[in-house]
DNA sequence: ACCGATTTACTTGACATCATGAAATATTCA
DNA sequence: TGAATATTTCATGATGTCAAGTAAATCGGT
């Protein structure tokens, strides 16, 4: 059994906190180079890849829609992404990605290569060990 | 080589998301439990261990240390940590958590299941290989 | 060994962001 | 018409930065 005081478990209880520390630098690091809090980089990548109406970017995000309304504010006050009337339904309003909002995502993107370089060092099959362990860790099934 | 198109390298970033996600979900809903917040629960862990100064927490928590000084006067507000004077440095405030903050942070361990039960469903040899993999993906090597 | 200048540790204040919750408005749906 | 939904606004609190201030230690020159 896995018990909390299995060195074993710890060791990786830790290196998986390790992995969380270091993804958030990365992430932060990765936004700030452009201005950006790392709330701020996360609704834009979402909107980079397709607009979505206030109320699912807040179950993506796990907080209330009250919040995304001042991400969105300031994501628009700088050209960043723009709101628009849902045709199908006047209460909604999509955000949408502008062009230059797409432009920075994809440079963000390009900037984040926390898990790029170091899984560099591991050979196809260590990938795919990796892959295949933390998906059962995560209770996946292979797709 | 792990290229951004590399189809693998983006399934292992994907599930290292995952991975940052569901800890943050698991840590912070261990924290509520005792109205504590994600940030005043890690500085209660640390301070379990051992009394550090305002500086050293600061560092830990790669921020400035005018924000340690407000998430030490909310913990000492509810008797989880004091403020001690460092007899070696007049300069410096030691916080160390009280009988109580350590007992509160001992039931925040055992609540923080995270990784405990997800990785029950692993093998010691299924572990062992998962910590190998992650130490060289962080880039460190064996202790 | 002394003393002034610099550095270090912490706090305070002003401000921005993120988060929640309650109330208000507009729109849809039963 | 009345209930439910989508968004916003407002009040509030936690977290974060930065600049300025206070207290204490350390350094360098005499």
């Amino acid at each position: 059994m896995a018990t909390r005081t299995d060195t074993l478990t710890l060791e990786v209880v830790e290196l998986i906190g390790t992995v969380v520390a270091r993804y958030h630098e990365e992430y932060d690091r990765a936004a700030a180079e452009h201005s950006l809090t790392g709330a701020q980089a996360r609704v834009l990548g979402l909107l980079s890849l397709e607009p979505l109406p206030m109320r699912k970017i807040a179950v993506r995000l796990k907080c209330e829609p009250s919040n995304v309304t001042g991400i969105i504010d300031r994501l628009e006050a700088r050209g960043l992404v723009e709101r628009r009337p849902d045709p199908a339904d006047r209460r909604v309003k999509l955000a949408a990605a502008t062009d230059q909002g797409r432009r920075t995502a994809r440079e963000l993107r390009d900037a984040l290569d926390f898990a790029r370089e170091p899984l560099a060092g591991l050979s196809d099959d260590e990938r795919t060990v990796l892959r295949d362990l933390l998906r059962r860790m995560l209770g996946e099934e292979a797709p």
